[in-house]
RNA sequence: GGUCCGGUAGUUCAGUUGGUUAGAAUGCCAGCCUGUCACGCUGGAGGUCAGGGGUUCGAGCCCCCUUCGGAUCGCCA
């Protein structure tokens, strides 16, 4: 017999059907047994009157929390239930599957009168058992939204021209300076694992594409520790040509974000904030845009904040985390780019301007989510810069894609799990299917 | 890499100044219960107190080493 979705079962009201999926709770009585099933729609109380089908006692009495089930029986209708107000009456029920106690509590289990409350397992040992960890609705709805996002995101670039590009992974020269790349065997040489495909989309630009993007896994030999670090995550890498600033790039990313939250705000709104607290706010246009000067002249102003050192070439997290009160406070808005940083601090192929890089950071409440910019594409002032930065042997292939013509262009990357992890209040490892760092390799 | 904090039933925690047989909740197992709904009631099992060494008449508790983890800063998306 088909399936029925857990959201659909209403309508089935006193047909027989059938529905799959793990045993949320179980309530054994003498007479009577409820079992709670869930699968990825929602959620179904199973009611078993055991005088009326006796053959069902021994394949409840298997029944475990998480266990996986099918069900087929009749639906009711029955305002007795607090549970959507409908019950199946089962008369058939098989253990697909049966789950031992799980090893970790997902929810926090609260104090009544009689019993204290038990806390939720630490994160990671839900993350060692992250499988399970997903299995609530919190989590799934987060994917679900995710998912969500990325695809408005893919939807509103393929709409404005883009064409989607995937990009090798392993690379076999360590690309730019700064993050450090993962060295991995290659028969017998060296090859590493791509920390953006930076090289990649620009050339793209070379190939005539004039716009892609990319979305794919990135990664990072950085031992960070933080909320927001991981070695592996999603990059969202866009480039597009023939742009007259890097004001440009930001539009682009600004009218795609406004797009996407929108999208999501529409279709999630109401079950992010019922299930995360956390409100969508749908950003209005054109972002506000301060340089980096001037932030910290304003952060010097409004909080007396000075950054360690008296270092104004880059924003220290603390600055990122003022910045947002800022610019909450003087343009209601949650999202600020961050123009004008000296280039000593920025990657070597963006294209420079009276000591300025011609780039952009992007800070959604108080954390970076972007790096963009216009990128150097003349081949004899590119080659300089790197050779200014020492790394004009190792990005040696890169260069050749800047001399037989390329049009100007520029782009940005934007990580996918910070914004999830922004856009629902969480932590990087929270928001991540899995969550990777340098102490953590499994599951 | 720096700084700070931690490791006690399956899980989440308590454990007084170093002092008898290390406790609770939850989960698990068994029994009871005609409609529960975060069901309820009774009983039971469950511990190398991370590992090793030291101090002491005596160590979960104090000291040292090892190990595993967390928070945070820097780096970045």
């Amino acid at each position: 017999m088909q399936r029925t979705m857990i959201k659909d079962i209403l309508s089935k009201n006193g047909a027989v059907a059938k529905v799959c999926g793990f045993v949320e709770n179980i309530r054994d009585g003498k007479s009577m047994a409820f079992i709670v099933i869930k699968d990825i729609t929602g959620k179904l109380q199973i009611t078993v009157e055991k005088e009326k089908c006796p053959d069902l006692i021994d394949e409840v009495a298997k029944i475990t929390p998480d266990s996986v089930i099918s069900c087929t029986g009749t639906v009711a209708v029955n305002e007795y239930v607090k549970l959507g107000g409908v019950e199946l009456l089962p008369t058939e029920i098989i253990v697909e599957s049966v789950a031992e106690a799980l090893p970790i509590v997902r929810k926090e289990i609260p104090a009544t009168k009689k019993k204290q409350a038990v806390e939720r397992s630490f994160i990671d040992q839900r993350l060692n058992y992250r499988w399970v960890d997903l299995r609530t609705d919190e989590n799934q709805l987060l994917f679900k939204v995710q998912s969500c996002l990325v695809n408005a995101m893919r939807q509103y670039l393929t709409d404005n021209g883009f064409i989607e590009i995937h990009s090798p992974k392993l690379i076999g020269a360590a690309s730019e300076s700064g993050a450090d790349v993962f060295e991995v065997k290659y028969f017998d040489r060296k090859a590493y694992l791509a920390q953006s495909p930076q090289f990649y989309k620009q050339m793209a630009m070379a190939s005539g594409f004039e716009r892609i993007f990319e979305v794919g896994p990135v990664f990072r030999a950085e031992k960070s520790f933080t909320s927001k670090h991981t070695t592996e995550f999603t990059g969202f890498d866009l480039e597009m040509s023939y742009i007259e600033s890097y004001r440009d790039v930001m539009d682009m990313e600004a009218g795609m974000l406004a797009y996407a939250l929108g999208v999501v705000k529409e279709k999630y709104g109401e079950s992010i904030k019922e299930a995360f607290g956390t409100e969508v706010i749908v950003p209005a246009l054109p972002f506000p845009v301060v340089s980096l000067d001037e932030l910290y002249d304003e952060l010097e102003k409004e909080y007396g904040y000075k950054p360690e050192g008296g270092d104004r070439n880059d924003l220290m997290t603390d600055a990122e985390r003022l910045s947002f009160d800022w610019v909450m406070k003087k343009y209601g808005h949650e999202f600020l780019f961050v123009v004008d940083y000296p280039t000593v601090k920025r990657a070597f192929y963006h294209m420079r301007e009276d000591g300025k890089a011609l780039g952009y950071d992007l800070i959604w409440r108080g954390v970076e989510i972007t790096t963009g910019a216009q990128r150097e594409h003349r081949y004899e002032q590119l080659k300089a810069q790197a050779d200014e930065k020492g790394l004009a042997e190792d990005v040696k292939f890169y260069l050749e894609f800047f001399k037989y013509g390329c049009p100007p262009h520029g782009g940005f990357g934007l990580g996918v799990d910070r914004l999830t992890m922004l856009l629902l209040g969480l932590t990087i490892k929270e928001a991540m299917f899995l969550f990777r760092s340098p102490d953590r390799l499994n599951p």
